[in-house]
RNA sequence: GGCGGCGUAGCUCAGUUGGUUAGAGCAUCGGAAUCAUAAUCCGAGUGUCCGGGGUUCAAGUCCCUGCGCCGCUACCA
């Protein structure tokens, strides 16, 4: 026997769920984890939310609530949601229950005493209004080298230079404003440096991994590890174990992945077994498999074994990482803040978990980006749910039933066709096994509707309608092998749609109990009773709606996002201060290095100009050379990627689109706008 | 610009370590069948496998190069 211990990513705990969580973490180790419960072997499930950050902070303070009450809240939503879906994990926690603390102190402090950990004394900037230490790219400033305004405390946009956040000159915090004072702080390192050789040797026996994963590893090891700060200034964290060290806390990703470990704690002290998740953890037989999107990648096979090999205990590490790509939505990106996206609780307000499960097994982004339509939804779920496996099921009982009295037995002798019909189901049985435990959900998916494809087949060309005028017992034999067919299916197909395949298993009757093993065994009798369609159409209205429904989100967010915070009124004198005029675009190339600027000549009425405009995405130099547009002139000029711009083109943004504003008539250049 | 990925039938995609006439599902067309959820089964296809070059007895697959698209990143309106 085998055994296992499978996570899901920890899910950010302030949102809800989406289906991109589902086909990137969740379904794939559920139906692998189904299935390996079928096979018999020891798996346990964990899971939970990621509770603590910034974000989760500034939503609570938003909303003037506690941020353990937004956690809570998620968390709660997120167990519903996969219960709707009939994702079953054996524990799902949140890394602010209380034993995550002390989990997260002694990575911590034993990381540390090894001598991992190191501390740096700095100073940084501090938004007294805010009351938030600003990271360097939350101030601005002057530059000390070009003198520039705008420069960011990591690095001067107009030189280019890299800077110290402490040499700007007059700073100003991004968030409030206000200038910053200087305070002292300390924060703690990890030196991943000093793990690199000892990680290239683990990998190297990572052989079996998957190559995109494989690929990212390598990449991030190639370049060269850095230390990470894993502290920050904040209270909604886990604090730092160690002296002195108020409003000091773990950085979420350095937590984030014990929550794996604190989670399997609270289940094994819910069963009254507080010793039990050292059967997973510290037994080197035990296979721990990482399921989690791609963008999870570096820190579960870089920092999280890092971490893990350095306790006290003899913690195992990562077996496999089967990371998936991403999920698109109609052919789009899906993006949470665009609200472009299908959340579970909404789904399934419309449509059984049973159908969306199948979907995105069957489109599952194995390998690369996939992407869910409502339309591809609707294909899936009628022509190969219903007309394929759920017709099977309803003709072969219907005619059982009718002719039999819903009772079939094993015949004494199969047919030749029968018996090789059989044999090839049996040998896609075996193929189906391993694509489930090789995590290929989406071969899985389509090879056991071939059974069911073999299954109608098989009724066509033995036509039991005929033989059961001619030869009953012939008959008899032919839905024999076809309820022997959807036995084996009610099996195969139950780690993907586990709630029908259950009901088809009911319905034609079988004493043998659902067991991977049992696939082999042929039941002596077979006793149908209430049929049932197992499935349901999806009809194109009901699609309609849907896309309806996506769209009209979208027109909500527009509005949204409309609500423009507006800056605060000024004078007539203060626009008058702008000096914007029509020019003509006489040259434009791309700068090179960049794939977004470009480099315009300009004329405004006689004198000339050099410009430079990140509008290259949207814009090609030969569609631009020619058009009066107008620009701000005497903005300061600044020097862009080492050219200097001298004046400011005018586009509007629509969601990362640029449009650049064109006069109505044909006006002279020079002309000025007011 | 840097790193990574992708480009195969009308659509969504498979194509194992290079090895016969390049596949599946959907859609389309023709036929069979009538047990069944207008479901099923059989048949017909169509492809410069993005372009160009190279390695090889043999390239969709490996190498170089060009084009196009996507992601991250940098530059930013």
């Amino acid at each position: 026997m085998e055994k296992f211990l499978v996570t899901s990513a920890l899910t950010y705990a302030n949102g809800k769920l989406h289906i991109g969580h589902i086909a990137g973490s969740y379904l794939n180790a559920d139906i692998f984890v189904k299935y390996q419960k079928l096979v018999g072997n020891d798996v346990l499930y964990i899971g939970g939310t990621d509770d603590y950050g910034t974000p989760i902070s500034l939503k609570a303070e938003e909303e003037n609530v506690s941020p353990q009450k937004i956690v809570d809240k998620f968390n709660k939503s997120m167990r519903v949601d996969l219960e709707g879906l009939n994702i079953q994990l054996d524990n799902f926690s949140g890394t602010s229950h209380p034993n995550h603390i002390k989990d997260s102190q002694d990575f911590f402090t034993n990381l540390y005493d090894a001598g991992y950990i190191i501390k740096k004394d700095l100073k940084q900037f501090y938004d007294e209004k805010q009351k938030r230490f600003l990271s360097d790219r939350y101030v601005e400033g002057i530059c000390p080298f070009c003198k520039a305004d705008g420069a960011r405390g990591d690095q001067c946009d107009s030189c280019g230079k890299l800077l110290d956040a402490m040499d700007l000159i007059e700073p100003k915090s991004k968030l409030s404003g206000e200038v910053p004072i200087i305070k002292d702080t300390t924060h703690w390192y990890l030196e991943l440096p000093k793990f690199e050789e000892e990680l290239h040797e683990w990998l190297d026996t990572k052989t079996y991994w998957k190559d995109n994963v494989k690929n990212f590893v390598l990449g991030w090891l190639n370049e060269g590890l850095q230390e990470r700060g894993i502290t920050r200034d904040l209270n909604w964290g886990v604090p730092i174990p160690l002296e002195n060290t108020e409003g000091k806390v773990l950085y979420v990703w350095f937590d984030a992945p014990i929550g794996y470990l604190s989670s399997t704690k609270e289940w094994a002290e819910k069963k009254g077994e507080p010793d039990r998740w050292k059967d997973y953890w510290l037994d080197e037989e035990t296979k721990m498999i990482h399921f989690l999107g791609k963008d999870n990648i570096p820190f579960h096979t870089i920092i999280w074994p890092a971490m893990l090999s350095k306790q006290k205990e003899r913690f195992i590490l990562p077996h496999d990482v089967p990371a998936n790509e991403y999920l698109n939505l109609e052919g789009q990106k899906m993006s949470t803040s665009r609200n472009w996206t299908v959340w579970v609780e909404d789904y399934l307000k419309y449509f059984d978990g049973e159908y969306l499960r199948y979907v995105l097994a069957a489109n599952a982004p194995e390998t690369k980006d996939s992407d869910f339509s409502w339309e591809d939804f609707k294909m899936h779920i009628n022509s190969e749910l219903n007309n394929v496996l759920g017709n099977l099921a309803n003709r072969t009982c219907v005619f059982a039933n009718k002719y039999f009295d819903g009772i079939i037995k094993r015949p004494e002798e199969f047919s030749e066709l029968s018996k090789k019909t059989l044999a090839e189901v049996h040998k896609l049985t075996d193929k189906i096994g391993k694509s489930y435990s090789n995590y290929q959900v989406r071969k899985a998916t389509k090879q056991f509707m071939d059974i069911a494809r073999i299954g109608n087949k098989y009724f066509d060309e033995s036509q039991p309608w005929k033989e059961v005028k001619t030869d009953k017992n012939k008959a008899s034999e032919t839905l024999y092998v076809c309820l022997e067919i959807l036995r084996v299916l009610s099996i195969v197909s139950s780690p993907v749609i586990p709630k029908s395949m259950k009901i088809l298993h009911d319905m034609i009757g079988v004493m043998i109990p659902i067991t991977w093993d049992n696939i082999a065994k042929e039941s002596e009798e077979y006793s149908i009773s209430n049929v049932d369609r197992l499935f349901r159409k999806i009809e194109e209205k009901e699609v309609e709606e849907q896309l309806e429904i996506l769209k009209q989100r979208q027109k909500e967010n527009i509005e949204e996002k409309s609500m423009i915070e507006h800056k605060p009124q000024i004078e007539y004198e203060d626009f008058m201060k702008l000096e914007i005029r029509i020019v003509k675009i006489l040259e434009a190339e791309k700068v090179k290095k960049s794939n977004k600027l470009l480099q315009l000549k300009v004329n405004i009425g006689g004198e000339e100009r050099s410009v430079i405009a990140g509008i290259g995405k949207d814009y090609k130099p030969e569609e631009l050379i020619g058009r009066k547009v107008p620009m701000l002139i005497n903005l300061k000029p600044r020097i862009v990627m080492g050219v200097e711009s001298q004046a400011m083109i005018l586009a509007a943004e629509d969601n990362g689109d640029l449009s650049i504003l064109l006069p109505d008539k044909d006006v002279q250049e020079g002309s000025e706008i007011s």
